[in-house]
DNA sequence: GTCTATATTATGATAGAC
DNA sequence: GTCTATCATAATATAGAC
């Protein structure tokens, strides 16, 4: 007699879902107004605006705003180490060149698509803090490692520029992503439109003519 | 009889003295603070503080947190402006290879010197804002025409490389500054220190060699 | 030119009804 | 799972003593 468990039907199904998208509206707004605004200047009330949702449902779903912080910045590194695993695995049998000019295109691609999570790091690189230090042991500093290898294995196959692998990894780093980061103030004061896809595309052949040497033009 | 007009002389003299000090105080605690936390993330209590001064003191020079802002801001761009200034006069016979190589320079040293000027940027390019526009009217566009004009000089001559002049601006002046903005984060997570004269001059060789070609490497 | 004291608003976070 | 109401704190800004 009786519902002795709940039985999780359609109804609690519907709660369950709605659930999802409140968690997923305040995670893109977060991303969104961080991204624009820093941590310190944003508040959890203008990211409750944002997702169209009540504040006190911040606290509910992440607890506090630095919890809230890292999992919107998770969820946006998510899609670059997913797209950087399928290149590899793709590329991994071409040679070396054609795989760094792929994961620059990659790179620049996904910087051009989603140009908050360059901001949000950029907001953290400008001082010590610990939100630095969790994305450096997280991210940045795995995503250094794979770099500076591949980098390293061009320049051993003389078909990348001589020079500090660190200087060559950061500068195509920010070449990579700072204009998208940019892209209201270029169109503002340059009338470049960075994010069209002829621009993309220059892009990722200045950054390749930059630090590859053409060994074999016919094979692009 | 007495003093009738009060004699500006030693005392009064001590007094502006000790108002221009704290005016400059709280220009430079105002652009550090500025740029590690941006606008809305700093508070002008934060800025008082890190000054040493009284925060009822910054209504007073300033009269609010905009106004000390863009005074902050026109304080940190006078230097580049000087030094660009000296540079042109200084190069102006000199062959345009020379010039454009100089102008990097000069750019790339004054952004290692002063990171603050280009994360304050970065921060109000994030998205549309007025101060975003003030930038942009005051320093941004004007900086912008004389360095497309140069690009484009540089082009008909065959010593820039070809493409579109505003994606070449834009990808130097990040290049050039972007390292330096983030320079601690670097340094934790890759080790390069960017600050490093040498490290300078590296970057300064890459970009040169980046964009533009080698007519006479005996001239270097 | 500087400082104390304070008015007003906005913030992060929570308690408790529904 | 959501919302109203609210607390404690910190923000910008100002008034007025010194």
């Amino acid at each position: 007699m009786v519902k002795e468990t709940p039985a999780p039907t359609a109804k609690s199904r519907r709660v369950q879902d709605r659930s999802v998208v409140t968690r997923n509206k305040l995670l893109s707004a977060a991303l969104a107004a961080f991204s624009e605004h820093g941590f310190e200047g944003t508040s959890t009330r203008a990211i409750a605006d944002r997702a169209d949702v009540h504040h006190p449902l911040i606290t509910y779903h992440f607890d506090n705003k630095l919890t809230l912080w890292k999992a919107a910045v998770d969820a946006a590194f998510q899609g670059i180490v997913e797209q950087f695993e399928a290149a590899i695995t793709e590329l991994a049998a071409k040679p070396t060149q054609q795989q760094l000019q792929a994961l620059i295109r990659v790179y620049v691609q996904f910087a051009a698509d989603h140009p908050q999570l360059h901001r949000v790091i950029m907001h953290e690189s400008a001082h010590p803090n610990e939100r630095l230090d969790w994305l450096g042991e997280r991210y940045l500093k795995p995503l250094y490692r794979f770099g500076e290898q591949a980098i390293r294995r061009g320049q051993a196959e003389g078909v990348v520029v001589p020079g500090d692998p660190a200087l060559i990894y950061n500068l195509l780093r920010m070449g990579g992503s700072a204009l998208f980061a940019a892209s209201h103030e270029i169109r503002q004061t340059t009338g470049l439109d960075v994010c069209q896809p002829a621009t993309i595309d220059e892009l990722v052949n200045m950054l390749s003519a930059a630090f590859m040497f053409r060994r074999n033009p016919s094979n692009d």
